[in-house]
DNA sequence: TAATATTGTAACCTTATTTATTACAGTATG
DNA sequence: CATACTGTAATAAATAAGGTTACAATATTA
């Protein structure tokens, strides 16, 4: 999973930001998403890798928020779920005995690193307490 | 292609800098980026319907840039192969009963706007020129 | 003017990636 | 001990991306 990761990460997370101190399951997360609930317990697994969610199995069990939404970022949740916002690279290794096709991919990695970095220093600025306010 | 095409626009354009005035043939750019020629083509077509490079058919023919690379920055490159970077969205249309499901594409949207806009104002002050110099 | 080198473009094929499903073991609750 | 959950593997289906073939159109040059 790739392209949904940090949406449906997000919204899982709002969603437990909406209902805090609660465990809601995977198949009532699931409904909000519209999504196969296996999927949903996928995502859940990586956010509590992270530690920013715990999860109780058995009856009445389910996923709750582990700190403060005020205490998490989106810069953390989009480092755990795409780790790098990518513009691409061509699939193929290019000609290394070009002087472009030898040196573009370093040059891109320079490009996408600056680039990551100024989305990073925009994220972490935005708690999930502020982006869960205007729901 | 959605993943390369800001990738192999760029190595093209940093090839037609480094060989400024003259025609290149899709193949000798295609043996750049180890690249079928038709799919460097195709990329070409782009890069021609927004006037930043022309090409000429026939015996000799080929690619050229269409105005001088301090006139081209990677803004404009990005806008016309991948328009918007996108950060993702569940695939499924989340349920609109809920209060979550039914906003957080367009909060997501909101977000993706102005995480954009930051990308391209800081897209905006590097020309190909200067990507161009350090091969 | 004929041979050649090239672009332009459509149709189709292949592979890779994403998403969805099934199945079931393990676990806590009441 | 029945039930409602999570955890997780295996696999299937759908979609997207990338690659290939084929050939018409065009310009060059010998």
């Amino acid at each position: 999973m790739i392209s949904g990761k940090f949406a449906i990460s997000l919204h899982i997370l709002t969603l437990l930001t909406k209902f805090q101190h609660e465990y809601l399951s995977s198949d009532f997360i699931a409904s909000s998403l519209n999504l196969h609930p296996v999927l949903v317990r996928k995502e859940i697994i990586n956010l509590k890798n992270h530690q920013l969610v715990v999860s109780k199995e058995g009856k009445n069990g389910g996923t709750m928020l582990a700190k403060a939404p005020s205490q998490i970022n989106l810069d953390q949740v989009l480092k755990i779920t795409l780790e790098k916002v990518s513009f691409g690279y061509s699939k193929n290794h290019p000609n290394p005995n070009c002087p472009i096709g030898k040196k573009i991919n370093t040059q891109l990695d320079m490009l996408y690193t600056n680039l990551n970095n100024q989305i990073s220093s925009q994220l972490m600025t935005l708690t999930l307490e502020q982006f869960s306010k205007d729901f």
